[in-house]
Order: C-alpha cells, then structure tokens, then sequence
DNA sequence: TGTATTCAATACAGAACTGTATCCTACTGA
DNA sequence: TCAGTAGGATACAGTTCTGTATTGAATACA
C-alpha cells in the first residue's frame, strides 16, 4: 500500500522557517500571519492551504523544532559518550551545540515555556518533549560516570535538573549582559564544585 | 515651592494593577488596552488620559514592579542580616519573599526580558534594575560571611548570578512541572554543596 | 455662588488582522 | 495533449484594536 504522491513542495517548511524568525523577533502574538508570510516569501493564501491557524502554526513549529532538537542530541550522544571528555565538559557541550543560535534559541523556548504556563496543553507536549530531552541528558550523565567508574550520591536526573537550571538562568543573564558575564562562565566555575562534591569513586 | 495640588486619583495605580494581571495572563502583545481598562473597571478613555500609549504603559509597570521589588527587599535585610539564619535560608529567602506570587512574578520578569532581549534601550532599565537587586543580595551574603567569620573564593556577585541563575532557571520547571520538581529542591538540594566549596573560616 | 480645570466616558475614524471565497497557474497522469 | 487537481495568489468581508475628538460630571478655587 502506497501513499498518495503528493507534489514536491516546501512551502510548509519555509513558512515554519520564517515563522522561528518572526516569533524570535517579535514574539508569537506580536508576530502577524502577514509578517510571517512576508518573511517566508508568501501571502497569506499560502498559509492558509497549509495551516489552519496561527494556534495550528506554533504547534507545527513547536513540533517540528523538538524533533530536530533530538536529532541533533542523538548526532550528537554517540560522539560524546566515547570520546574522552569530562562529563561536564561532555553534558554543557550537548546543551550548546544542539541549539547552536543561542539568542534564537532561548526567545523560542522562552516564548514557548510562557505559552505553556498559560496553557495546560501546550504544557503538557512541552513537559513531553523536556523530559525527554532530560532523559537523553541523564542517560548520558550515567553512562559517562559508569565507564569511568564513578558514582553520584544523588539521582542522575536530578543532577540533570540542576544543569539545565544553571545553564538557562546563566543564559539569560548572559544575553542581558554579554560582557559581564560571558557565556558558560556560571557553569563553568560552579558545576565541577557540585560534581565533585555528589562524586565518589567506585570501591570506596 | 510647593508642587501644584492635583486632584487626589488612584486611576493610574489601578490600571496598572490590572494591566500587571492581565499582562501576566496574556503577555504584552496578547493583552489589548481594552482589556486591561476592562480588568481595572475604566473605559480606554481613563486609559489614554494617563498614558500616551501601550508603551509607555509598559514602562511604568516596569518602573512601578521594579520600585516596590527594592522597597520590599530594603524591608527585608535588616531583619535577614541580624537573625541567625544560615547564609543560603537568608538569601533564598528573600527570593522568595520579595516577589509573594511566584508564578505572577515568573510571568511577568520573564515577559519583562524577553522584551529586553529585543529592545535594547529596554534592556538598559532591565540590566539597571536587576544590577541593583544582585547589590542588594551581594551586600546581603557579605554582611553575613563577614559576621560569621566566613570568606569566599569567589567574589560574592558571582556567587549570587549563580543563585539567581539556580532559581530562575529552577522556578521554570518547577511551574511547569509542581508534581515532579517541589519549589526550592534544587536549590536546597546543590546550592549547599558549592557554598561549602567556596566557603573557607577565617584564619585558615 | 460661579468659573475654571481635571479627568473619565462616549463616539468616531482609521488601521491592522483574520479567515474565507474565488481565481489562476503549474503540474499530474491517462 | 488534455482534463483534473493541488496549492498559491487575489479579493473581500467582518472583527478587533488603536488613538483622537468631544462631552459631561465632579472638584478646586475665587
């Protein structure tokens, strides 16, 4: 059984191209339907044969973003887990290099978490996709402390937790300040005294 | 010189009460003048008799947050310093206390940074306001290191940009997640390991 | 008491945005 | 080559929002 050929066309894509933009910018209800379409190279018409409603919009691009979130983590997991880096050096390097545009990144996910804390909906598919971003993190964490025989006296996940805490409360003062406070200066000089203070080698 | 008597009106402040309400439950650009005269029983007349538009309604709301934020936390130090508490229940306690509704305040400064993050004159009053709040806790985490006969490794601001990064980036998953994450685990949980990495007594 | 002033309510004009209905074009497959 | 169709463009109607002009009531002050 065959699916229907459908004719080749990215017009979805790169309105939710233009759209991650656009709510960059300007935020999801600041940003129009028009704004959104004139950044993508279309008029409305387009959006509307491709999307009911700017709600629809947003889920589609909240989707579409999450999955290549994952992706990328799982592109990115295989590396880390075997090359000889430290666990902090391994987990902060995936928190970066999966969202490479910082800045865009964080409007999006903040615009997101705000959507989401008015919405138990959104919530949910955001609670979704965070754990199981944090559960790729943890899995990570314990595989790096298991090769090299260390144990940790708190739950992985937990640990987890506390790293993303740190790394996006830093972020957003790292965007507020840029020459105050350079990227992964929090993390970088506090997370290696908790990790060592919740490691212990193995036999002790 | 006296100031010219005006007539006694609270319309001003009401408005921004409502506009602080509904602003937290629909963000800036989701919340129509209308609706925030609605929420505060004037009609958009009352409105435009003390604002020239949105904007500048903003921007006082932000004044006005930010004004009462230091107020109550110049009321809370005294009490904070001279009571034996430990150094973290003193300064996460005046996180918490100096903002009552956590989820409204989450709401609010997080709209408030976003903002910022793409006004760059906005993110001036931002940086002013929150360079204040770390004086305020810095000053806080001195005064106690110094009458316990503490000393820091690294500078006290750091320490506090971590604090508040931990619960900034900690108030997020906790109202996304109430269940999974209580409010104060992270910081309860990691922030003690790193106050003792840093902490060293006197004549040492 | 009468006059001036302040300020919120009302009425209105114009702009922006949304969503739909229709048209047009280019590709599809027989 | 020629219907059929997918899907983007265009045109339009209705709604919502903003900002201004005017009105009216209450207060201050002479």
């Amino acid at each position: 059984m065959e699916l229907p050929k459908r004719r080749r066309s990215n017009t979805r894509a790169r309105l939710l191209e233009g759209a991650l933009e656009v709510f960059a910018e300007r935020g999801f209800h600041g940003a129009s339907v028009e704004d959104i379409c004139d950044r993508a190279g279309f008029t409305r018409g387009a959006f509307y044969s491709n999307f009911g409603s700017k709600d629809e919009l947003v889920l589609a691009l909240f989707q579409a973003t999450t999955d290549r979130l994952l992706e990328q983590i799982a592109a990115l997991l295989p590396d880390l887990a075997n090359q000889p880096v430290t666990l902090l050096d391994a987990v902060l390097g995936l928190l970066d290099e999966a969202a490479p545009d910082q800045r865009q990144w964080h409007l999006i996910s903040t615009e997101f978490t705000l959507h989401a804390l008015r919405h138990p909906e959104a919530a949910e598919a955001l609670n979704r996709q965070r754990a199981m971003f944090r559960d790729q993190l943890t899995r990570l964490v314990e595989e790096i402390t298991k090769a090299s025989g260390l144990r940790l006296s708190v739950p992985a996940q937990q640990f987890v937790r506390l790293v993303i805490a740190v790394h996006e409360g830093a972020r957003a003062q790292t965007l507020l300040e840029p020459e105050q406070l350079p990227a992964g200066t929090l993390e970088h000089t506090f997370l290696p005294m908790v990790l060592a203070a919740v490691t212990w080698t193995e036999g002790d």
